[in-house]
DNA sequence: TTTTTATTTGCATATTTGCACAAATATGTA
DNA sequence: TACATATTTGTGCAAATATGCAAATAAAAA
């Protein structure tokens, strides 16, 4: 485990722990299909550009996915990426214990 | 899911997702035996009144637990509840999606 | 009591971050 | 072409954050 692995799931949890940016995928993974950036404002009250701003970091982290059709953009969840990240970090925390020190 | 159960984890989410202090609870957890804090200042070259302000947020948010022993504050990594804090969250990332818009 | 060790706190500073608004860009439609 | 819609980008600001250093506090040791 180096700095660059730490620093990656530092990223992701970063990306994930701001309130807007969570709503975001919240209502992401409360969807089945793919949704634009202007409804995905609804779910939180800020201004489009702000939501533009998260969406672009929420994708820079491999958390959400983004495909272009015309002047939208659609965006969904990549929810196995995260869920298995989460579900890592989980593991190392609750079982990983190789230094002892007694 | 109301707004403050979204903060809640965007708070535990956010405390973990700062790389001196995500550093810290991987130290943590390769420990066996709580650790002090000294012992914890050499995962991360920083001051160790920074370390101690780490420290802080990280017991603020449930993250580790904190027991004085004489002039020693000794840590622990409170490790059920962050794995099962993000295994709710992969869980819920992963199968919830109840509002169906086809 | 004096000294040492462990930790926290006050303060200053540099950097980052979230936001709103306006302008720019891109693309579809009339 | 002109206009409408979707999204991004530039800019500035206020608040938050991370950090180092010095001083304060607490408690053990000499």
């Amino acid at each position: 485990m180096d700095n660059q692995d730490v620093q990656k799931i530092a990223d992701l949890l970063k990306a994930l722990g701001e309130f807007n940016r969570l709503s975001l995928v919240y209502q992401l993974c409360q969807c089945q299909t793919p949704q634009n950036a202007m409804c995905l404002c609804n779910c939180c009250s800020v201004d489009a550009s702000v939501v533009s701003r998260h969406l672009k970091v929420l994708k820079q982290e491999g958390i959400v996915d983004l495909k272009k059709n015309g002047r939208e953009r659609i965006y969904s969840l990549n929810r196995e990426y995260v869920a298995q990240s989460l579900r890592e970090l989980a593991d190392k925390i609750e079982n990983h214990q190789p230094v002892e020190k007694p």
